[in-house]
DNA sequence: GAGTTTGAAACT
DNA sequence: CAGTTTCAAACTC
């Protein structure tokens, strides 16, 4: 009779129960917000996993702002799915959340761009690294593991990036969980190591194979950059940047200043460095120089493997020059606007990427240029290049040589030790290496000091000083520069230049140098850049062939149409390009592509054809354009 | 390859 | 900020 309904009774108990015991509070306490941003921030990690591997090796700048534009970016690209995520069923939840992670992602550009223009050197770094949450410095760290391990080969990481997304969401971190992370942290350091050990291992038993190998080092290597960061949590971030940038730059100038501890390392005990490491001490110093000792030779092995493409036979063969070439090259090939500055971009032609087959194959047999601007052809290749002396041929290669040289910067500086922006090398961040020319170069790792300090001088000068010189509306960048300028050009050299004598028609001009016309922020005279003027409406974006213009407008500008700065400009936009005159297969790229740029060549095909009716130059130019749009890509 | 020209960077 | 100098690359012969 008394007995009650267990069926009534029980539910409401056992909710009686739950409310009050410790885990329905914890529960009840958790608002649905905390769930959606918790959800949100996830998503915004989980979509930094598709970053392109061409952020291996980033330059130390650039970078930071990339991947920071690019989380944004992605971040609202993922947010209309977040937000109809039917389990939140709280749209204004998920939009608070979407809200919420956009701070983050502001906070994280704030704080990078604070990194970048190197704050510390004005003052304001502490205040601003003070004052941004661990959230604001533990996000591009979750970054870099996100990204650098796209297979989620580490599971530890990837477990740790999970409670590090839910823990950024809104969570402060205790001291504990500090240490607990730092300890986490420590292990995937030495356990990346040890596969970096064991990479090496491989590497050496199955000789230059190291195709299959690359992909782990890459892995390694922004894993433990990104390490670079975390042993610095909490102090300076300038010691981080430039740790960073020593590590990279290690890379580059290991083999002209280690070649031989390199070549003893390669000999002995491939583990022998890698151990020193094991002591897990997260120090700033050892570990750039254990993971440069490491990684350098599993990069360049690794690359020769890849570019030799199993023509392992000439990997061992090659001279410390070829080496140094390539080892060179490959910041730039794997960084292709990151590490290389923008303006040197446009030097590589037709399209190509910076890692163009054309320059891999050049480099596959073994050409390298040297210091005379020539090549030089190793042992191992030069009798597969003997028989092509024929002129066409040579001339293909010279082409492909001039193409690695601009690729592969190089400096002649005589007076500026390369401390100064005059350096290409040091004003694209890369230390000179062997075939630069310069007289009294400073601009070594064992000068890193020096370097370092000087860089943060000119910094301090202008915080942009080391940014590219040319800004491409995919940076982001540009959209502000855009409004300034009320110009819908896609590519705008960033201070614009101040020609005088040359027109804008040659090198000189920096803004014609990289392929981009001049923009309201030029103060040019006379300009007649054909690759734009400063209304805006007219400018053609790079590529190869337009390349190919260029250099033929440094010879025969007369050629091409001069509309002077201070004529008056046709206006373009009535001559809309007759798309529909150009193969079919070629619209949709044309518009999704390039459309600046074959738009641009249309309308200047159309002005030509009315003026003076070349259509031949008019329609090679249609195909120059149409030849840069990669075949396999779709927007 | 030497000399000149050029414009950015650095300096005052 | 403007003018000058320095510098190294681009260019010419």
């Amino acid at each position: 009779m008394d007995t009650p309904d267990k069926t009534h009774i029980t539910p409401t108990s056992n909710l009686s129960k739950f409310e009050d015991s410790p885990v329905f509070k914890y529960i009840d306490s958790l608002s649905p917000i905390e769930l959606a941003k918790s959800k949100q921030t996830d998503n915004v990690f989980s979509s930094l996993a598709f970053l392109s591997p061409s952020s291996l090796f980033p330059s130390p700048q650039i970078s930071f702002l990339r991947e920071s534009r690019f989380s944004v970016k992605r971040h609202n690209f993922l947010s209309p799915s977040t937000s109809k995520t039917p389990q939140s069923g709280n749209e204004s939840n998920a939009s608070e959340g979407a809200s919420k992670a956009d701070e983050q992602s502001d906070l994280y550009d704030e704080h990078l761009g604070c990194l970048k223009n190197d704050c510390s050197s004005k003052g304001t770094s502490s205040n601003l690294v003070t004052d941004l949450s661990d959230l604001a410095t533990e996000f591009p760290r979750t970054l870099k593991y996100d990204c650098s391990s796209p297979d989620g080969n580490f599971e530890l990481r990837d477990e740790i990036l999970r409670n590090k997304s839910l823990e950024v969401a809104g969570e402060e971190r205790s001291p504990f969980q500090r240490i607990r992370d730092g300890w986490e942290m420590r292990q995937l350091h030495e356990r990346d190591l040890r596969k970096i050990c064991r990479v090496k291992q491989i590497e050496e038993s199955a000789g230059c194979s190291g195709v299959a190998a690359l992909s782990g080092v890459a892995d390694m290597l922004t894993m433990n950059s990104s390490i670079i960061h975390e042993n610095t949590d909490g102090q300076d971030q300038r010691t981080a940047d430039s740790g960073t940038t020593s590590f990279i730059s290690t890379i580059m100038q290991f083999p002209l200043d280690n070649a031989n501890n390199l070549r003893n390392a390669e000999s002995g005990d491939p583990s022998g460095s890698c151990k020193q490491n094991e002591s897990g001490d997260p120090v700033t110093d050892p570990t750039q120089s254990i993971l440069s000792t490491c990684l350098l030779d599993k990069l360049v092995v690794s690359d020769s493997g890849l570019k030799k493409d199993g023509k392992d036979e000439n990997c061992n063969q090659s001279g410390n020059q070829q080496v140094n070439i390539r080892r060179r090259c490959l910041v730039f090939e794997k960084s292709p606007g990151f590490g290389l500055h923008l303006n040197s971009l446009p030097n590589i032609t037709k399209g190509q990427s910076p890692l163009s087959k054309s320059t891999l194959s050049s480099m596959d047999r073994g050409e390298v240029p040297d210091d005379t601007g020539n090549s030089s052809e190793t042992p191992a290749t030069f009798g597969a290049n003997e028989s092509d002396h024929n002129s066409p041929e040579k001339k293909r290669q010279k082409f492909k040589l001039v193409e690695e040289r601009a690729v592969c910067k190089r400096c002649n500086c005589k007076r500026s030790k390369c401390l100064k922006l005059y350096c290409d090398c040091f004003a694209a961040g890369l230390y000179c290496i062997e075939p630069c020319a310069c007289q009294d170069c400073f601009n070594k790792p064992i000068h890193e000091n020096v370097v370092l300090e000087t860089r943060r001088q000119i910094e301090s000068r202008n915080p942009l000083a080391f940014t590219p010189k040319v800004i491409r509306s995919t940076d982001g960048v540009l959209d502000s520069l855009d409004e300034i300028n009320k110009t819908p050009a896609s590519a705008r050299h960033k201070r614009g230049c101040n020609c005088k004598r040359s027109s804008c028609l040659k090198k000189y001009c920096e803004c014609f140098q990289a392929g981009v016309g001049c923009s309201l922020g030029c103060r040019c005279e006379g300009c007649k850049n054909s690759f734009g003027w400063k209304d805006g409406g007219y400018e053609s974006e790079y590529n190869g062939d337009n390349l190919e213009a260029r250099d033929r407008n440094a010879s025969d500008k007369k050629s091409d149409i001069v509309i002077s700065k201070g004529q008056e400009h046709p206006n373009l936009s009535v001559l809309s390009p007759d798309i529909s005159r150009l193969p079919f297969a070629h619209r949709g790229k044309l518009a999704a592509f390039f459309p600046h740029s074959v738009k641009s060549s249309l309308q200047l095909c159309f002005t030509q054809e009315h003026g003076s009716s070349d259509s031949l130059s008019c329609q090679s130019r249609l195909d120059s354009n149409l030849h840069g749009i990669p075949e396999n890509e779709t927007p």
